[in-house]
DNA sequence: AGAAAATCTTGACGTTCGTCCCAACTCGGT
DNA sequence: ACCGAGTTGGGACGAACGTCAAGATTTTCT
């Protein structure tokens, strides 16, 4: 008997955190649209509030306070991007088609979601200054560096040869160009990109060792 | 006669612009060194006041506005930094003599003024979101570029050999990896940044193509 | 349908921000 | 010695911030 009411109480309450929880997430969501505009140094809760479908008292019933929101949101960012090469690895057949495809998606996402990826790199310079962002930066850039280095793996598996330094190398190589095609991107400076992009496959090159 | 007075009058006011401009640099460096602890989204002109030997009023006394008193700021990092590997270059007398010196002082800098040079990666993320500061941004990049640029130019003709990109690449894998041990730096990671010294050696060799 | 719990809005609180003003002070020129 | 321009300190202003509480509203369960 009682245990018949506590599972009911439990399903009641597992829906109710669930729909906590998604919403949660929706908020967050929002939040990192928001921030991708205007920048962590610039937003405010009032400005995550107006953008969403939410009044501003709702984030404090929903987030403890805003460093709980914003952390939340980073997180989603994860999500997002971190399985973004994947199925580029998954279909490739040889070589010059992981790398043709890989630099395409590069570039395609540094144009498409350009906001998005200035707040990755705004909230990891937030860590070198707040301690308590740092966590889930690192951990987050460990995976971005995995999945660098599951694509420059493979494309030496592809390539019949071996990588020429360590993951960690290939990502702050890719990761810098990337960086620097966004700064020139958002200037409008397309030419520096397109010259980044020519770049970025011989780098590729340069990190595989083996038969050419 | 006129001439005279007007001469004795330019002096005086010639004598307190230079004295006005020297306070001015002045505050830009105390305020310069409060932002590398702070950081841009956190540091407010109290805190500057406050690090420094004048009181807010100074402030608005010597700077029109915020952006103003940080925008000097930026601009005299760039006078902390954009030369310093040119002594590097100028006794450098064989290929290994350069690259070793320059790798020293890069990681010697990365520890030394590591607060200075996540402000610099803090205000160039800053000018992502804020395109009033894009301007600086971008001449100061273009600068630390062109000193990047006298430093492997000069290391593939020691090494009789010639730049295999353009320096524009050249700063952007160079960037990124100091980008990225100064990060492993201030976490203190000590041994990923040992990993990124041996391997910024390789990648200058990368840099260059010739005789090995 | 009615009660209870949850969700949401509204408005306010204390604080801190950039900015500004004015009085006090300093110092070189007459 | 005195005067005036230049310089500095301290306080005050309105705006915007994060946070919070109390009531209205919606949803959910019996």
């Amino acid at each position: 008997m009682t245990d018949v009411v506590e599972t009911k109480q439990d399903k009641i309450a597992r829906r109710q955190v669930d729909k906590f929880q998604a919403r949660r997430t929706q908020l967050a969501t929002d939040a990192l649209n928001t921030l991708a505009e205007l920048g962590y140094a610039r937003t405010s809760l009032r400005d995550i509030a107006q953008n969403s479908e939410f009044s501003l008292g709702v984030m404090h019933y929903y987030f403890a306070d805003k460093r709980d929101l914003i952390t939340q949101a980073v997180r989603q960012y994860e999500a997002v991007c971190v399985t973004r090469y994947d199925e580029v690895v998954a279909r490739a057949t040889s070589a010059e088609q992981l790398r043709d495809e890989f630099v395409e998606m590069f570039f395609d996402t540094l144009a498409e979601d350009a906001p998005l990826h200035r707040l990755w790199y705004d909230l990891r310079n937030q860590s070198l200054f707040d301690e308590s962002f740092r966590a889930d930066v690192l951990e987050i850039d460990g995976h971005r560096e995995a999945m660098v280095g599951r694509v420059v793996s493979r494309y030496a598996s592809l390539r019949g040869g071996e990588l020429t330094g360590t993951p960690a190398v290939a990502y702050t190589l890719l990761d810098g160009i990337f960086h620097r095609a966004l700064l020139h991107h958002l200037t409008g400076m397309t030419e520096a990109v397109a010259r980044l992009r020519l770049e970025l496959s011989k780098v590729m090159d340069y990190l595989v060792a083996g038969p050419q």
